[in-house]
RNA sequence: GCGCCCUUAGCUCAGUUGGAUAGAGCAUCGGUUUUCUAAACCGAGGGUCGUAGGUUCGAAUCCUUCAGGGCGCGCCA
């Protein structure tokens, strides 16, 4: 249900069947026309633009031809009372009473649904996959939350939505993080002290991992590393997991599907993916040009075996094996893309963090080249989340030890705060956490905001002793909507619109923007209670007019949808 | 050198996929509470939408130039 979709509709079939009439040649599918909401101080409930675009095709000046659709509507259609040109030619409507109370009666018939727009299809959404080398810490967050919230937003729609992670537990650094946790085990069993070098790892969770492992296996002397390697490496990994899963749990997410390289690699998917690649010709033995970068003297011009992404959009070729014959990180990449294709997804997205931007032209040419342009992958980066602390900047770096963890943030500020603050951004742009700020549990917050408004709500819900699904008989005679009250639906009529643009662009902070727009409406009508008695809802003990109570629902209907999506609690008492 | 992202009010950012007089929050200044919850509301000031061109009825939005900031540019992961 989408009040603008419903009179886009309307307005094209009316033009299409007085096209000639109205001396239209081309309605051009009524390509880009829209129906929207106009500028509040209009005052009209719809605007439509459909006689500026149709006057530019046909040649027509479109105030005219907006003035022949105006007669055409008012003579046709019965859901206005008032239609009006306006500015270059826009068609502002207003919607009679009649047609008003028959679309407040189809949303609170459908309050679970309102705002859905069913689609169907089934996504991946591969997100987090931290390296299970150490707990989360602040910079993954905003990923985490992006991607279950746009997993939300698809849900909502209707489609079936993976959330999954993919573990890079293969390769160097695991290597070096079980060596990590053995040296620490040294210094645990046998005062070896513990010294950090450049591939350790020197955080202090090494050291409990370390401790765990002792617990667990008593008999073991862990005198030599390449013999405990294997358990280290099963242990360490289960550990930082658990870390990691727990944090994600605290932050509300829980992911569906949990892809180990170690297992891609054995399941020889990546020779899988590459041969693939090769009955193409898109995998081949071949050169690459140097790095652009710094100047790398050691670097040599030799044959080895490449991708060629360059011919799906990427800048360069890309190395597939190394010189010790093991697979690329890339490679390896490959065939876990491989494995998603094969799994029937229609859309796949991965949400990555500001230091792979350079990674996503490769990725998506392979799964390109994989699925023959099937299967859209769309890479997501969110930007950094830069942190400060007493007015100065933090680098955050897992190999320095020296990060503020998920955990630490969690400690002081809750889940709802954090998850709205992360998405009150586009993902396109960097976000200041001014974690000082953060933790002084600043009255600014806008979730606060937000879920106050709600509050006070739930608290005309009890002096009414009524709740949200109180049945609303809305009397046509005396149909009544004050200022206020009018600037509240049109504002609840946007909310469908809003999903669909936050979904079809995955833009999941185009909700928070929203609530926070509509929480203002609400907290202004609210007030103005306290200046004029008159414009409270409520007189011994009952609403004033039913149509008051109709508004209130519709908002508490959306504020709820829309905190479901944002995975954001609503407490009726603050 | 190349790629991606950003540049809008003093600060932090939105801007409905080309529309109407460019909007919020914070900060500043001034007001509102015998209350259905003041964690709130109302008002004021504050703009050459980085620059220079182009596309058209119409540009913060699309194209090109240049400048500034961020991230990245491996047989690492």
């Amino acid at each position: 249900m989408n009040i603008f979709e419903e009179y886009i509709k309307k307005i094209t079939d009316l033009i299409s069947k007085n096209k000639q009439s109205l001396n239209l040649d081309n309605l051009n599918n009524f390509k880009g026309v829209v129906v929207e909401s106009p500028p509040a101080e209009f005052n009209f409930d719809l605007s439509c633009n459909v006689g500026l675009l149709l006057g530019k095709i046909n040649k027509i000046n479109p105030i005219e031809l907006s003035n022949r659709i105006k007669d055409l509507i008012i003579k046709e259609l019965k859901d206005f009372e008032k239609v009006e040109i306006a500015g270059p030619g826009f068609l502002n409507l207003k919607l009679t009473k009649r047609s008003l109370i028959l679309n407040i009666n189809q949303i609170l018939k459908n309050k679970e649904s309102f705002g859905k727009k069913i689609s169907n299809n089934s996504y991946n959404i591969e997100f987090v996959s931290a390296n299970p080398t150490g707990p989360m810490h602040v910079g993954h967050c905003r990923g985490a939350i992006y991607g279950d919230v746009l997993a939300n937003l698809l849900k909502f729609n209707g489609n079936k939505v993976v959330k999954e992670y993919y573990i890079n537990d293969y390769g160097n650094q695991i290597k070096n993080f079980a060596k990590s946790v053995f040296l620490r085990i040294r210094e645990i069993k046998y005062n070896e002290k513990f010294i950090p070098k450049e591939d350790l790892y020197p955080g202090e969770y090494i050291i409990d991992i370390g401790k765990k492992i002792i617990e667990s296996n008593k008999n073991e002397k862990f005198d030599s590393f390449d013999e405990t390697l294997q358990l280290l490496k099963t242990e360490s990994l289960r550990h930082s997991m658990n870390l990691i899963k727990s944090d994600l749990k605290e932050l509300g997410i829980e992911h569906d599907y949990f892809f180990s390289e170690t297992d891609l690699i054995e399941k020889k998917l990546v020779d899988k993916a590459i041969n693939q690649l090769k009955k193409n010709n898109y995998v081949q033995e071949g050169f690459l040009e140097p790095p652009k970068g710094e100047t790398d003297k050691n670097w040599k011009k030799t044959k080895k075996l490449i991708f060629k992404s360059t011919l799906f959009g990427d800048d360069t070729d890309r190395a597939m094996k190394k010189s010790d014959g093991t697979w690329t990180y890339f490679a390896n990449d490959v065939g876990y893309h491989m494995d998603k294709i094969s799994r029937n997804y229609k859309y796949l997205i991965n949400v990555l963090g500001a230091d792979h931007t350079g990674y996503t032209k490769r990725i998506t040419a392979a799964v390109n080249a994989l699925s023959d342009n099937k299967v859209k992958l769309d890479c997501k980066v969110c930007q950094l989340v830069k942190l400060y602390k007493n007015g100065k900047p933090f680098k955050m770096s897992k190999r320095a030890g020296d990060f503020i963890s998920a955990k630490d943030l969690l400690k002081e500020v809750n889940k709802d705060s954090i998850r709205f603050m992360m998405l009150n951004r586009s993902n396109d742009v960097e976000i200041d956490f001014d974690f000082d700020k953060v933790l002084e549990k600043s009255k600014d917050n806008p979730v606060f905001y937000v879920q106050y408004s709600f509050a006070r709500i739930s608290s005309i819900f009890r002096t009414l002793k009524k709740d949200i699904n109180e049945k609303i008989n809305l009397d046509l005679e005396n149909f009544f909507l004050n200022e206020n009250e009018t600037k509240l639906l049109r504002k609840v009529f946007e909310w469908p619109k809003i999903v669909e643009i936050a979904s079809n662009k995955y833009e999941p902070h185009k909700i928070p923007y929203y609530l926070y727009e509509l929480a203002t409406l609400f907290h202004s009508y609210w007030s103005k209670g306290n200046k004029n008695e008159n414009f409270k809802f409520i007189e011994d003990g009952k609403i004033k007019k039913e149509e008051t109570l109709a508004i209130i629902i519709l908002v508490t209907v959306v504020i709820q949808r829309g905190m479901e999506i944002l995975g954001v609690s609503l407490p009726d008492r603050m």
